[in-house]
DNA sequence: CTACGATGAGACAAAGATGTCTCACGTGGG
DNA sequence: CCCACGTGAGACATCTTTGTCTCATCGTAG
């Protein structure tokens, strides 16, 4: 009956698990805890062992998403450089974690509650930040705001995460794709 | 037993029902068929005689954002006049469709399967077409393929239109920021 | 070797959603 | 008037997923 502290080994699975789960999930958003476990080549008690349920399994995958976010937007370094320069190291520092953010953006459980994780907001508050730091340099345009710019990039992001998947736009075409159009849009510049 | 044709009001009721759900699972996409018989008005067993099951609701309204994407593709003219006020005019007459189309968006169900309707490539084929217009009239660029603006533009809506349910974006701009965003992206122009 | 802990396999009940059925009511037309 | 049809309410079985449990097995540290 000791079963007091944590074990060994199960902090080492945790984070395999976890990653399996979301490489699973973001291909099939449906997939039952019996199926996260297969994929995750352990059997449905032990993933009961990880997580309490498919609820708390969810909220980890969205802290995880959230900590990659912000890992991201560290190695990014959202103050330096021209605006458009971080919106670019940003995107490119993002990519991985795109996946697992297509599939939390689609997890309308995440959103729909009243207590959701504080996560979000820092985040909106720092990319907003940077977007409106291009607007006050005067080097994004102002009639589009930060809020809207941050929402639109998430959106790019997950629909060039979906579109990859399905094979209609390369993965390694992601980060020019998702920033090009976020920075620049469809049309054409008149200087080169 | 003459139960062979159509009865004579399930005709109109059946849109009414359509448009409800969609309102409603627009809002709430995992909402149970006995919310959406109570959000139309109507008994879940009545519910059942004008859709089969929840799946057969879903191609319904698939169905549904399909013909109201075509519908305002068709007032859009997506031919007529420069490429980006084409595209203006197909935002602006989706706007009223955005919603569903989130729904649907989300809506892994309908992407998964290997037959899937065959109105979304119809779509796909007629606005790439548009955006293809714009680069060949030199209008729009060239390093951004018509299938990712056609993503991108789907991925905006949909973004968009949860920002509006949540408040961050007023209906009104609705048009503005995912067609100015789309076309001009974020950066400034420098000719004014 | 031995014992402990983690694991896999499976049984089990509970919960929720779904699909089907019956029955009573009310309304409108013949 | 009366009957047919659409409807609402609800009962019911079914299915799926989930959460919990037990038990046998296996690897490994002592």
């Amino acid at each position: 009956m000791s079963h007091v502290g944590y074990p060994c080994l199960m902090a080492l699975d945790r984070d395999h698990v976890l990653r399996s789960a979301a490489a699973l999930l973001t291909r099939k958003s449906t997939a039952t805890m019996d199926e996260v476990a297969k994929a995750a080549g352990i059997s449905r008690a032990t993933l009961h062992r990880h997580f309490a349920g498919r609820d708390a399994l969810v909220r980890a995958l969205e802290a995880l998403g959230i900590a990659e976010c912000e890992a991201a937007l560290e190695r990014a370094r959202p103050e330096e450089g021209s605006t458009a320069e971080a919106v670019r190291r940003l995107v490119r520092e993002i990519q991985p974690a795109a996946g697992l953010l297509a599939f939390l953006y689609g997890e309308s459980q995440l959103w729909e509650g009243d207590r959701q994780n504080d996560g979000w907001q820092r985040l909106d508050t720092r990319i907003g930040a940077l977007f409106q730091r291009g607007q006050q340099s005067g080097e994004f345009r102002i009639d589009l705001t930060p809020v809207w710019l941050t929402e639109a990039l998430y959106g790019l992001i997950a629909s060039c995460a979906w579109a990859t998947l399905d094979g209609r736009v390369a993965s390694r075409d992601f980060p020019t794709m998702v920033a090009e159009l976020l920075l620049g849009g469809a049309l054409r510049r008149e200087e080169s």
